[in-house]
DNA sequence: TATGAATGAGCGTTCATTCAT
DNA sequence: GATGAATGAACGCTCATTCAT
């Protein structure tokens, strides 16, 4: 945790700003939330205790903007898939492939997210809008994938719930237990499942595996 | 609440632990967990704050007894689920009536334990190994539907960690949005979604909308 | 609390002074001493923080100066009354009616100087001086009204200290009572009592009470 | 500032509190009010600093509880002389000499609540109901002195204000000045001015003067 | 074993003041 | 002179934990 003060005294007032979000970042990979101090935060950044306030207003405001700023990107993304011009099934997958590639690139930046249960509550709550945004995204897919006979006339809403949390849970766990999968297996799989089902179906009985 | 002290003191130690733990809970639902303090758990137990500390080590382990508490029961029921001799489908179809009922029964009690941020990350760092055991759970459900042929030959681990995400999310979801939505409801469509999917199928194709 | 600056920018120096002054005062008024801060002075005055500096050493020579600006007119007053060339009651009454009618007249600006009492400590502080100036001044008064026989010879200096006590007591209690008494009347039922004390004289029996 | 520890350990609990009450008396006294911080005065008390707020709520109630336990015994005693069987004009003189010998006795204890700005602003503010039930007693007594043919027929709310003024403000001129003044003295001059006035009566001029 | 006064490290926050630009 | 970001000492307050009784 290299002074910043050096760097930032003829930076744009910006930079400052930009220096004591990448500050609290560290220090919250390095000692978890429950250990982030202003103070820690500051001598981080290699800044006064005071001059944090002179950019957030308080803690609350700081730590949330880290996470506003951390999966910014993702929703963006998110956004651009649930818009294009594809099918249902493929933007499921895109959808799919976004999270997990997003987690797993920025692993080192979404590590604490997830690994340190404070933050990760933290993040929970401040995404609560965040999870309804991407339930929303999902729901317009499955929307879409009934109104173009791609997918049965399930409850869009429920079966997005559903998806969500089985994603981020997922994720989490492959977080947690620091297992290093190939991305696309786990898409695959998760498709098999949320398409599919797991139930054993009469047609398929004899198409598949028959006797 | 009234002066556990007469009660307890000359009672067998456990009773007073026990009325340590339901004191705590009262608070914390009272108060949340933010503002829980050995002090007050101590007073609304009617005992002095120091003689906490001959019944936990200190206020984490507390904290983490009185969540175990509250999900024991369900373990337990979910274990003689497991165990028992029914088909794969209905034990699931069980699991998740268990679930449901039980977030829902224990609304009053669980409510802070998801509302409450700090609350909530406490319990999902308590409830790793809870996580676990619930996924070793579907896990042994689903291996059973695919060895008696109800299910198909999924990955049941990863079906096991959709479901249980999926479950997880939706009680959050309920809890939060404190829609009283009918259990039999969300247990018959979440049933649905993990045994059918949401793909379409060749044989429904025909059935559904004929051609 | 308009821009100050593009007035002051090219003003004499003096002017961004009074500027300053001003905006202390209307600071002071709006949110009391206690959130009196120089940024704020400083946004009210339309200038930036470091400029107030310029113009005063530190906030208390700032707080000092807003207080001496609000209590100068009622002193020169004062002086010229002292020194203008009636008799003893008349310059007394005349004393009376300029503190009240000051403090009255000026209400809505020195509410906040009595009923803050941070702000008030602080003009009491100022006023040491203020007080002795007054005490010198009433002192001459009574000398005046010894010497040519209007008054008796009391100590002039105890007899200016009991007024300058009893009324600045009177208008402290009526700013903070919010009484709106008629002004005369005060002023009046003061000179009484001044002059003629509250015990029964010989002279006085036979004629209010008869024998 | 010795440390009160050793000496208050062993004491039952109230004494703490009473350490910490002088202790803050004597910052005060070092210090003046603005520098009176919970810190310094636990350091005073020879305690730490989390253990004042054992005793006291909060700063404001320590501080406040400073200077009731100081004017106390004023109070009781003037009580006993208003509720005395004697007349209006030895009430009063009995009035006034407890006010000074009170606070000459007692300079000591009294001198930073009257040299030290903060803290007089702070008493007077603390004192407002102290400061009524001071007038209402002055007023009882020229009520009596009225009713009884002592005094004239004055406003005795008026007079009684107009006394305690006076006096005060006598007062903490003898404080601020340090003039060491026969109490007699002063009283005497004090009786003569509220019962006589300054003005000179037609009847005393053959009287008192001659020609 | 129960007590609860004492502890003291720690925290978030404020703000008068400085000084490089 | 004007600026305002940076400073950093200071403050009031909390509370988990200890320990003498």
């Amino acid at each position: 945790m290299s002074s910043l003060t050096e760097r930032c005294r003829k930076m744009v007032g910006n930079a400052m700003k930009e220096g004591i979000l990448q500050a609290a970042l560290d220090v919250l990979r390095a000692e978890g939330f429950e250990h982030l101090t202003i103070e820690k935060v500051a001598e981080a950044a290699g800044i006064a205790k005071g001059s944090v306030y002179n950019h957030f207003r308080n803690k609350q405001e700081l730590v949330t903007q880290v996470f506003e700023r951390s999966i910014e990107p993702a929703i963006e993304a998110g956004g651009r898939i649930v818009e294009g011009s594809f099918g249902a099934v493929q933007k499921l997958e895109a959808m799919l492939r976004l999270w997990f590639s997003h987690f797993s690139q920025h692993r080192g930046l979404f590590d604490f997210l997830f690994r340190d249960p404070h933050v990760r509550e933290l993040c929970f709550t401040s995404q609560r809008s965040k999870s309804a945004l991407a339930i929303e995204r999902f729901r317009h897919i499955f929307d879409q994938g009934i109104r173009e006979g791609d997918f049965r006339p399930v409850n869009a809403m429920s079966a997005a719930e559903m998806v969500v949390g089985a994603v981020q849970f997922c994720i989490e766990r492959q977080l947690e237990s620091g297992e290093q999968r190939p991305i696309e297996s786990s898409i695959q799989e998760l498709m098999d499942l949320i398409l599919g089902g797991v139930g054993r179906r009469e047609g398929q009985e004899g198409q598949n595996y028959g006797v």
